[in-house]
DNA sequence: CAAATATATGAATATATACTCTTAAAAAAT
DNA sequence: ATTTTTTAAGAGTATATATTCATATATTTG
């Protein structure tokens, strides 16, 4: 296999990155942390309504995929996008979806 | 321009479009087709040197959940961007990707 | 019509992801 | 030091996606 634009190392990285944002939920998470907002654990499971460990579970995901950064504050941790750009993404997408 | 919220069936295509594209050679695929590009079954498969069948289904997948369209022209089909600024989804996930 | 070319589909199995409930771990408060 | 609050991790099952090879369909050409 020959891809001539983005190493096949960068390919996987981009994939893994973007099947990370492609769920509901996630997408949802990430629409709420735009213009670099920081929300906790806490903050996004009350907003979404989702069960605590859920939202743990998605923001793990994010996390580990390269979407999203934390920083721990006492007991809350905030998370945040690592790259501001991603915004775009959820920006873009959603426009296309638009139904 | 943004949205706030998304309801969640446009939450649901949303993630369905990334999902789609959120695939190394279906990554690859997309940066061929940038500009309004239109390319052939055949033509993908050359470039990226794989299988036919294996071409074909990628980009059955990618028409299927929105992201490309297709227009048959005599014995070939012609791919390319349903919606243009999806080029950018790829260029802004590359972006973010590099390693 | 038969052959050649281009594209699409199907089936089988391997792998990955999701979902939910339960529990663990960390920090703060009492 | 025990309890409360907040966050993370584990396990089990269900569902979805990937991969590959084989084959079917469509269109043009001889």
């Amino acid at each position: 296999m020959k891809f001539d634009k983005l190493s096949p190392e960068e390919l996987e990285k981009a994939a893994s990155m973007l099947k990370a944002i492609a769920h509901p939920m996630r997408i949802a998470i990430l629409n709420y942390l735009d213009d670099g907002k920081k929300l906790t654990v806490t903050e996004i499971h009350v907003l979404l309504e989702i069960e605590q460990s859920t939202t743990s579970h998605h923001l793990g995901i994010l996390k580990d995929k390269g979407v999203l950064s934390s920083k721990r504050d006492g007991k809350n941790t905030y998370y945040f996008l690592k790259h501001e750009n991603l915004s775009n993404i959820v920006d873009c997408i959603s426009q296309c979806a638009c139904i």
